[in-house]
DNA sequence: TCTTTATGGTGAG
DNA sequence: TCACCCTAAAGAT
């Protein structure tokens, strides 16, 4: 159940794991039997990520596309293959096995372009231009900007906890319209979304408490029950002001948001 | 040993 | 907006 750092990590990770190397690619599960036989003594030469999609760049010109949705997990692929395991790849010395994803599939490169054209500008990726393209699709959207973060197309990574944590430590009603904030908003927002995503990448962690509230010297310090101000933690008392936190829905997903901090 | 939930997304209506 | 896909862990019984 990851968000967009998690696959970037995933990306670095599993580069190091497995680039440059023959991989013995099976489907132990068979639903992707065709593709792994396809892929089977290959070598990888780029692993990417593009906001929650992973793409696996083979030397054969192959580009194996996955996504992990809500439920599919990388596990280690030193235990022997489980029921599920749509995809194990196996090199001389590492392994890596897949399960439950909602896609994994190749893809030919007008596949590949059409993934990556419905895709948003993804905050742990250098793009130009993205500012100004970004305010101008808020300026457009009167719709909620709890549900605008959600969006793939309008940003690429962002989830269901960093949404609730970045509106929180932005001040911003998740309710609001999004056509309501000012572009500084949006391009702070913005600013804030790519810092705290990439300290998600470098710790396998989200943690969005800034350390010293808590009374702790780095995030590292704070506990699961410390490290978000809002996600999960309806009816209990807001960080900043004790006021209950209230849990919605936005597009049918679960929203959290203090009433008070949140006034904007 | 059940039922529920989960950091996601698509396609039909 | 809704149903549905897919899997595993947590929670309820």
């Amino acid at each position: 159940m990851p968000e967009g750092h998690t696959l970037h990590r995933y990306a670095r990770l599993q580069s190091k794991a497995l680039v440059g190397k023959p991989l013995e690619v099976s489907s132990p599960q068979g639903r992707f039997a065709q593709g792994a036989a396809r892929l089977d003594g290959g070598v990888i030469e780029k692993i990417e990520a593009y906001g929650k999609h992973l793409l696996y760049r083979w030397a054969s010109g192959d580009v194996l596309h996955v996504h992990l949705g809500l439920y599919g997990r990388f596990r280690s692929g030193d235990q022997p293959p489980f029921e599920n395991t749509r995809l194990l790849m196996i090199s001389d010395n590492d392994s890596l096995q897949l399960s439950g994803p909602s896609t994994c599939e190749v893809l030919d490169p007008e596949g590949e372009a059409a993934l990556l054209s419905r895709l948003g500008p993804d905050p742990l990726r250098a793009e130009n231009g993205v500012r100004r393209k970004l305010v101008a699709s808020f300026a457009r959207r009167s719709t909620p900007v709890g549900g605008l973060l959600l969006d793939q197309k309008v940003i690429a990574g962002i989830g269901n906890v960093y949404r609730a944590e970045l509106l929180f430590r932005a001040g911003i009603n998740p309710f609001m319209p999004a056509c309501d904030l000012g572009e500084d908003e949006v391009l702070a927002l913005w600013q804030d979304t790519r810092q705290q995503l990439r300290l998600g990448e470098r710790s396998g962690r989200i943690v969005t408490v800034e350390p010293e509230e808590m009374g702790a010297s780095s995030r590292r310090e704070l506990s699961d029950e410390e490290r978000l101000y809002v996600y999960h933690r309806e009816g209990l008392g807001c960080r900043r002001c004790g006021t209950a936190i209230v849990r919605n829905q936005i597009a049918q997903r679960a929203i959290w948001f203090c009433p008070k901090c949140q006034h904007r």
